[in-house]
DNA sequence: TAGTTATATGAGCATTTATTCAAGTGTTTT
DNA sequence: AAAACACTTGAATAAATGCTCATATAACTA
């Protein structure tokens, strides 16, 4: 009962463990961007921002074309294409009234593919 | 003042590229894992979790070990582990008392140098 | 059998997030 | 200059999400 199971404590496998727990802890020191690469991620982790991404690898467009497409409002598009900016996944392009929206590089596509490899395996 | 701003409703844009909206749409609908494709680059898309498939990309590893590592309670690692567990990204396998997490397959570390690769251009 | 250890899980809570609505900016047209 | 058009933005709201706490399960140990 002196036992608090909700605490950080250590159990007795960390002793045990204690060569693969150091090792894993070598590993997480090293790669310090983990946390922008989650970032990176969550941008991709939405329905609506992930279509508009694929949606412009065919070609650039503008935000109310983006926005028949994929059948929401200009107002909805504005704020993802903002999210997709801030994280330099798209730029974009003014003339006179219309802006243009494209990507900004070609890992885009990259992490795309991965992902989809990843799916077609599940589906087995 | 008729024009309602908040609705779906076409634009001249949409007149005018016509042709690159329904090459666009083609695009779209020869996609349709999409919306799976969001939900695996979601559970990528939090801090904790990508530790943790960091951490297990070194080593096969128990709940506790990872919680320490961390420095995160069970539960809340438990829980994630269930969350990556259903994405088909890691297995378990249980040995007396301890349960113990591995990746599910390669495409997890592929998945990661894609989004590094776009990092690392970024901080350019 | 009772107690301990390792893990899992359901409910509750606080935070984040995606969309809507309303109002704004910037550009072109009349 | 005024109206129309394409887009942006801030506030509000509803839904989703991650963590905590308490409890449950499963395996081992005394």
């Amino acid at each position: 009962m002196t036992k608090k199971f909700n605490s950080i404590e250590r159990c007795d496998c960390n002793v045990i463990h204690e060569d693969i727990v150091n090792q894993a802890r070598d590993k997480m020191a090293q790669e310090e961007s983990l946390y922008d690469l989650a970032e990176l991620f969550k941008v991709f982790g939405d329905s609506t921002r992930i279509r508009i991404l694929w949606a412009l690898h065919e070609a650039e467009m503008c935000v109310c074309d983006i926005a028949v497409l994929l059948n929401m409002t200009q107002s909805a598009i504005s704020h993802q294409l903002r999210v997709l900016k801030q994280a330099e996944l798209v730029k974009s392009r003014r003339e006179g009234k219309i802006v243009f929206y494209s990507l900004e590089d070609e890992h885009v596509k990259q992490i795309f593919d991965q992902g989809l490899i990843h799916i077609s395996e599940e589906s087995k």
